[in-house]
DNA sequence: TGTACATCAGTGAACGCGCGTTCACTGATGTAC
DNA sequence: TGTACATCAGTGAACGCGCGTTCACTGATGTAC
């Protein structure tokens, strides 16, 4: 057994079950006899189980936000100084997230479901850590999306980015159970990849809608009928 | 004090404390201290703190989803046979939620993250608990979203189901912070009628956006600059 | 009208349990002299 | 080459704590006769 194996168990065993039922709902003891290790080892190679949590969010984020920033510096080379589509943008971000190198095939569900966990369950510490660790490419694409929609207001563009997100965060954490309840409801299977790529028009449809509502409460529901 | 006052005390900070912080985190003993009531009182009149978790659904998802039913009734009395319009149906859907009585002014906004929160975290007993009680309201959408929609194919219009919910949960499930977050960047002040206002055009769009993508993979990032 | 009993909301204290964390310890490997 | 010591991954058992739940009990109110 090489040096410092049992980290690494420990990583994919936290991450799995993470992944499964969210950070409250799964303890030490079950990370650890998951992984074959002792109670005790967490403690000793990461100092406490948020620090654990840390650990299995920057052992993907950080090469994914490094394959981001490539891919949004070959996107802005590419445009040569024109700003970027929306449709460009957004397929920078999903390339990236679904051509990152995959542990195993499990790897992107599991990776969209943490992301996905991350927004959604209030975990004070983890959001400061996120925010302080990555930051920048967040601000970045945060900028390409500004600049690719600039008949938008800031308060229309807030909100939309907020829609896209949840469409996005929310779909991918249950992409899983999902796909398994397309396949038993019309037999069709899909992957991840299938999915980005319905994701990504309905969202660019969204961020360009119509401003507002045309009429203002078009079907309200007639208190006389 | 009149009588049994406790029973709505103690769901009324259940429901606040499960809005704020997940189900998970918050025990019987915050409510309880939160409603100034006697521990044992949880598990005196609910039976389990599970069994008070469907309360506190109940006790909002039961007049709302009569009040979806109706308003769904008056739409289709409008239409005459012909199908809705998908701006009529969400319509519908939206309208009955920003219109139930609220207890107060944090009404909506709580309605909205535990409707939120039960999708997305993964508690096995709620979402059989919300399956049993309130599939019909919840077919019946599904049903107008599907004739509203003919030209869409079942994937398709499965996958934008799913994403118009996430959209929908996410957004709701954090419309406090959001709101607070675009109040201190833009001093812009929102109110969730008027989220809701913007989000029915962002979903009508994503919707009835053009069918997948022209290109499989347009922005594909060029791996030779 | 008075007494005995039943019902029921509510209480205080304890139960056993699983949790994250700590601590003294082991045993293998590397380093100094 | 041999011995003493330091380092460090890993361990087994226990720690205190907060959790959901239970239980014997109280005291007010209603009901029967």
């Amino acid at each position: 057994m090489a040096q410092s194996d049992t980290v690494d168990r420990i990583l994919d065993a936290a991450e799995e079950l993470f992944a499964e039922r969210g950070f409250s709902e799964t303890s030490l003891r079950m990370i650890t006899s998951k992984a074959k290790v002792n109670l005790a080892a967490v403690n000793y190679h990461f100092g406490s189980k948020n620090a654990l949590i840390h650990a299995v969010f920057a052992r993907f984020l950080t090469p994914f936000s490094a394959t981001l920033e490539t891919a949004f510096d070959e996107l802005e080379a590419k445009c040569d100084g024109k700003p970027a589509t929306l449709n460009q943008t957004l397929w920078a971000l999903t390339e990236s997230a679904v051509r990152m190198p995959q542990r195993n095939e499990k790897g992107i569900s599991i990776f969209m479901r943490l992301l996905g966990l991350a927004y959604t369950q209030s975990q004070g510490h983890l959001r400061k850590f996120l925010e302080q660790e990555y930051s920048e490419p967040f601000s970045r694409f945060m900028r390409l999306l500004k600049e690719a929609t600039p008949e938008l207001s800031s308060v229309d563009r807030y909100w939309r980015i907020q829609f896209m997100l949840g469409a996005t965060a929310f779909t991918m954490s249950s992409s899983d159970a999902l796909i398994d309840i397309l396949e038993n409801k019309l037999g069709v299977h899909t992957t991840v990849q299938e999915i980005a790529a319905r994701l990504v028009p309905f969202l660019a449809a969204g961020m360009t809608a119509p401003d507002k509502m045309l009429v203002s409460a078009p079907a309200r529901p007639a208190s006389v009928a």
